[in-house]
DNA sequence: GCGACAG
DNA sequence: ATCTTGTCGC
């Protein structure tokens, strides 16, 4: 098992996040869309009794067939502050994955990769910390700006940061219906990046990996509260 | 200093 | 994230 420290405060938070962030690998394609597996990940909270509950579903990625699943639950170590999110999922997601028989192959989890205050989000976090290619889909832009893609799915325009970086993408997934937004997190460049998002949600806007993985953290956080 | 701000 | 019914539409 992982044993992963929870920050004692916002400054050294952020000074892990400046650590870790050197391990990030941005120069490997990734594995290609529509082979293997895809493992979504997803945490679900109740802060009033101090519980979270983490879900991992690993997908066939060219059926998108749910191969297995997995739950993990724990407490709530860190608050929820803007940027570094990161702190308050991933102990518990790590359990989520030890704890899955198969390799979990791409990793997709909700949020930011590359497209982070400090280029550290909860995607490339994850994947330095298990050495997995994993890419973010978030459903809101967070900081960055962006012109509207197109109406058609697979339509996208780039997130840019202030210094012109294209940081990550506003993906149409579906026709008319408003993008996600997809980052790198680990191991993939943002081009693989975009076709895995569009194979995973080929019938809703976001990607099969995180529906799954939702409704499975909310089902286990109910039934661990009930 | 104030507001904005992934989940 | 979470609090929450009905309702419009494919």
């Amino acid at each position: 098992m992982t044993i992963i420290r929870t920050p004692a405060d916002e400054a050294e938070a952020r000074a892990v996040q400046d650590e870790l962030r050197a391990r990030v690998v941005l120069d490997e394609p990734g594995p290609p869309p529509g082979t293997g597996l895809v493992t979504g990940v997803d945490v679900a909270y109740d802060d009033e009794r101090d519980v979270v509950v983490a879900a991992a579903v690993v997908l066939d990625a060219a059926t998108l067939a749910v191969v297995e699943e997995t739950t993990a639950t724990g407490r709530v170590t860190f608050p929820y502050i803007p940027g570094l999110l990161a702190f308050r999922e991933i102990p518990t997601v790590l359990s989520a994955l030890e704890s899955l028989e198969n390799d979990p192959g791409l990793v997709v989890c909700d949020g930011y990769g590359r497209a982070h205050p400090r280029r550290f989000g909860l995607a490339g976090h994850l994947g330095v910390l298990t050495g997995l290619p994993v890419l973010g889909v978030a459903k809101n832009p967070f900081t960055f700006s962006y012109d509207p893609p197109g109406d058609r799915r697979g339509d996208s325009s780039p997130l840019v940061a202030d210094d012109g970086e294209e940081v990550g993408r506003a993906l149409r997934t579906r026709h008319g219906v408003k993008p996600v937004f997809v980052s790198v997190g680990h191991r993939i460049s943002l081009d693989n990046a975009c076709a895995h998002t569009l194979a995973l949600a080929r019938d809703f806007r976001l990607p099969e990996s995180t529906r799954r993985a939702d409704a499975l953290c909310r089902r286990a956080l109910r039934e661990a509260t009930a």
